[in-house]
DNA sequence: ATTATCTTTTTGGCATACCAAAATTAATAA
DNA sequence: TTATTAATTTTGGTATGCCAAAAAGATAAT
């Protein structure tokens, strides 16, 4: 199996298993990789022979220890390099995923390293997910998107994942900027929408915003 | 055919026809790139089709222009990299090829211009390679090895691509520094050892250190 | 000019990464 | 529980990139 293939199975079922224990069902890794299902059986069941996963027929994936360590250099080179393009050779947020995405197959440790260094070692990127460190630990994040906020609870605004113009004009409106406290009123059922407290006023926030709105429990 | 196996392809027919208008011949490809001779005939054949070269049966091939434009920028990518690596990220001259070979495959205009403009959009690379702009012109190096020098003319050392400390060292021993001046006195037949002045000291360099030097005609 | 040698091409074959369509299996709703 | 729908797997097939060994072509040496 070529490397790439590997690196790029590898990394969807982490993503798509977030918390990475939880099992991985094969149309969700298709649709990622816009790959066929008969592709992705075929792809899982090689990567279960190399044994980077363990796959039950029928039922799906898990990463086994050597998957995930795989898994979670990937994801370790692809956030570095996002974090430097941005950081430093002044890329826009939305430009960097596309070249980290690519970036992400060189595999040279210290040159990895070696950009972590230059920026800080970072612990997370500019979309607010964490960066493994060379060991492939993880800074456990109670970031989340504002979507998936709970009513009730109260959050501080930590960033976006969308910095066009037209977006940020839309925060600035509602007071949301960095750092802001915010309490979730109600979730709209009909909608999803939020309705949130923000410096004493009520907001109301459509989903598409607040898939890109990234919060931290306070 | 696959961008990396063309773009593997370009580069080194473009490398092998060093004025780029040489015929080259089969063989040569297949050591460089390490492959057997019948899958260059064949990666050849498919060029042709593509129009990136002019492949002539049992002749050889040179680059279209089109196929001239690719590998031009191809040599550009890595030399770029290769020059950040050695200026900005802090590897040795012998570390950034087989990094760079791999880098150069990522085709992102905006990022190899950025690169260029911070290291002052340079035309010579650490080794003294030129680079071609971002249309794909190139300075026209009068650079050569002094393996390649004749005998009576004078020459100014301007590089090396071979940076281990002992070879340093050999240098430093024969007064061999960046930018002395030099006379090629004779170059012996038997072994093609060169004499040559430096300092008004008469001083013999072996054929494997000849190849190391970099001069310029003055 | 005719071997001998070296290079190139052809032939037949293998592994990988894909897909479309059919068949199977699992999940859900009636 | 049985039908219906959805997900998965199998089957058969394609394109790419590679190789080894045999055949053909070109080059050099005597």
């Amino acid at each position: 199996m070529r490397q790439e293939t590997i690196e790029n199975y590898l990394k969807t079922i982490y993503n798509l298993s977030s918390n990475n224990t939880a099992v991985v069902n094969n149309q969700k890794i298709a649709d990622r990789l816009s790959l066929n299902p008969a592709t992705v059986t075929e792809g899982l069941r090689k990567l279960h022979e190399l044994k980077y996963i363990v796959y039950e027929k029928s039922y799906g994936s898990r990463l086994t220890a050597s998957g995930s360590k795989l898994a979670l250099d990937i994801v370790r080179r692809h956030r570095i390099w996002e974090t430097y393009l941005a950081k430093e050779l002044g890329f826009g947020w939305d430009e960097v995923h596309a070249i980290a995405e690519e970036l992400e197959h060189v595999n040279n440790v210290k040159l990895i390293n070696k950009l972590a260094s230059i920026l800080g070692n970072p612990i997370y990127d500019p979309h607010g997910d964490p960066i493994p460190d060379e060991k492939g630990k993880i800074q456990k994040s109670n970031f989340i998107k504002l979507s998936e906020a709970k009513v009730k609870f109260y959050y501080k605004v930590m960033g976006v994942t969308d910095h066009s113009t037209t977006f940020l004009k839309y925060l600035e409106k509602h007071n949301l900027i960095i750092g802001a406290s915010i309490n979730i009123k109600t979730i709209e059922d009909f909608d999803n929408s939020i309705v949130l407290i923000c410096q004493k006023k009520e907001v109301n926030i459509s989903p598409k915003a607040a898939e890109c709105i990234i919060v931290q429990s306070i």
